[in-house]
DNA sequence: ACCGTGCATGACAACGTTTGCATTGCAAGA
DNA sequence: TCTTGCAATGCAAACGTTGTCATGCACGGT
């Protein structure tokens, strides 16, 4: 594309092309495309491919984009935080929807939402990645009131549920939501520790007014009150989704009376901290303290031991949201579906959990 | 943006909302942008900017870039790999390239090579990023005969370093060239060691044929040999970037007849395997052997002990890669410039490292 | 009253590629 | 020899926005 304000002497990129070969522009833009190569005759095709390599000609893309009336391209909105592809759900989502994006040849751009004090969610959204066909939201979690203003939102958008308030139904929110079954992911990691023999659980929560902390407690104690194993609320520490915060947890339920002899922690790295936690008291998991996870990130494998955990299948949460980014662009203008799609989470069994002993049992 | 072959029956959209409100596309237009908003009378601005919102008007980007003549937009092409941004050299080039753009106005495309068996490199990148105004490489590492490919490539682009063949010399790739002063990191971890009294010191490189693991290795051995330290050869291990090598390493230097009271590891995970594989071996890190990484990755503040390493400045890397190709992009069908911009590499003295013992040394 | 200036607005052409439809030439078949 | 079908190519318009230049009107100064 010319810089602005280069008034061009010669025609333009094809048109100039076809002027030196004596071909129409026609010809030349047949030529240069994959999809429209196979009409031009190969002798004229290699002569225009020739030139065009030795003019070093790049399509415009602009004037494709107007003529052809397509824009296969989506956007990813993150938080700006330097560490951010450095987090299992950042990191495994981006590389995810590159993959589901280059299999379906659409591109893949990424930006930030860069909210200033002040202003509103849709005024923020307005003038964001316009340049692309459909959004995916993977930035800081909205307001009740962000969420009102995504209703009648006509650009192709997919949110992802963790950026949804607890207390918003995501069903109601007139755009598709993509996320993990928290509830079920985290009655199955409860389910385990049942399983395994365990009645005194206690649970590493994470922080309040986090959608899938608030859901993950909630399947706990489900499961939990089922069983009629409640945990003491003394059992339970709610903080960040961090590894101090798991430390600082576990350090507290070790303090109680009758300490539990497992933990639910509602993330991976609340369960590393409990670990290491564990270990400094002279505690060995499993065999002292079974503790579950939740995300199955990349250090669950390779922490000692290895982690049980829930899995968060965020490939396919990728593959998900960029399908419906796809399908929505299909036809513009329509609003959005108002969906909800949760991702079954898969329990991950390794070597942090293991029966309660005979003598661990109340 | 229209979808194709929808033949719209009413006009398009700055003309339709001129043609509701009487005015011309020209004033619509104008109101529309912030730029130029000012110049449209303040009730008919607002006329159309309602008008706009209630029909869900969103600016034709490919129209724009034609008439405009301007893309703002750079391309980062990374390897195919669902890990990719967890690792610090991607996730946190990324997240700088991110705030770099962001703070020029500029958007952020990510892209992977798609290279098949058999095409030459100029073949790949012939229709890569074809939407973008420039490219930032970051993906896999290219061969002398891909590099020759690059002279004369008219397109905005910045390599890495790190994916330069060892024996390239980097001024001569006709394109930009980024990277860190790996030498001088890798000098100023062996000087650090020497200066704490460390005669005998091992080397865990990295792979051959790998750029960085080249010239840390040239680094490591330069400042050895001139401290009349040169690590005996059953001292030195070449193998990945990787914690496992990290291990299989330092175990193949603790079973030598005299083992080294130090090592210079050619990046953090090579480190922390080496840190592992000495505790597991009975020796205490700093107590016992001194360890030195090249990094600073994220987790080397919260290993245990904290790392001593090489800081490569990543961040800067993608602030004066994005500032290049701005640069470039302002006078578009230029040569780049053939040049190379080594950053320098700050020492990180932490609790990995500690002055040798009277009874080690030699 | 007249003239000059500035503001708001409109007209118009342009940006560069693509595609639908038309044309032409050539080969094959009747 | 004539007709028909097909491949290759060209013409012209289209896509939607915006920059540049022109114009009209209101206001202030002489």
């Amino acid at each position: 594309m010319t810089a602005r304000g280069s008034r061009r002497l010669d025609k333009t990129g094809i048109v100039q092309i076809a002027a030196s070969l004596g071909v129409s522009p026609s010809t030349v833009s047949r030529a240069l495309r994959p999809e429209t190569a196979h009409l031009v005759r190969e002798d004229r095709r290699k002569k225009i491919l020739d030139l065009a390599e030795k003019q070093h000609f790049l399509p415009n893309v602009g004037a494709r984009m107007l003529r052809k009336g397509v824009n296969m391209s989506l956007t990813v909105v993150v938080p700006l935080d330097e560490n951010i592809f450095f987090s299992e759900f950042y990191g495994r989502f981006l590389a995810g929807t590159l993959h589901a994006a280059a299999a379906r040849g659409w591109g893949v751009q990424i930006c930030t939402l860069q909210r200033k004090e002040g202003r509103s969610f849709r005024e923020a959204m307005q003038h964001l990645a316009l340049n692309s066909s459909g959004l995916i939201y993977l930035a800081e979690p909205l307001s009740p009131a962000d969420v009102q203003e995504l209703k009648g939102y006509r650009r192709p958008f997919v949110l992802t549920k963790s950026a949804l308030p607890p207390v918003v139904s995501a069903a109601d929110v007139g755009v598709p939501v993509v996320g993990v079954d928290n509830i079920a992911g985290a009655r199955s990691a409860a389910s385990l520790l049942l399983q395994l023999g365990h009645r005194k659980i206690g649970l590493l929560l994470g922080p309040a007014g986090s959608r899938d902390a608030h859901e993950r407690r909630q399947g706990y104690l489900e499961m939990l009150e089922k069983a009629g194993a409640r945990p003491r609320p003394e059992w339970i520490h709610e903080g960040a989704f961090s590894a101090e915060s798991g430390r600082v947890g576990l350090n507290k339920l070790l303090k109680t009376a009758e300490r539990p002899t497992a933990v639910c922690c509602a993330n991976d790295e609340i369960a590393f901290g409990a670990i290491n936690a564990a270990h400094v008291a002279g505690l060995k998991c499993p065999d002292d303290l079974s503790v579950v996870g939740f995300d199955d990130g990349i250090w669950a494998t390779a922490c000692q031991p290895a982690l049980t955990t829930i899995r968060q299948p965020l490939a396919d949460m990728a593959e998900r949201s960029v399908g419906l980014i796809v399908e929505a662009a299909a036809s513009p203008g329509r609003l959005n579906r108002a969906m909800l799609d949760e991702m079954p989470a898969p329990m991950m069994i390794r070597e942090s959990t293991r029966p309660v002993r005979v003598s661990d049992r109340k």
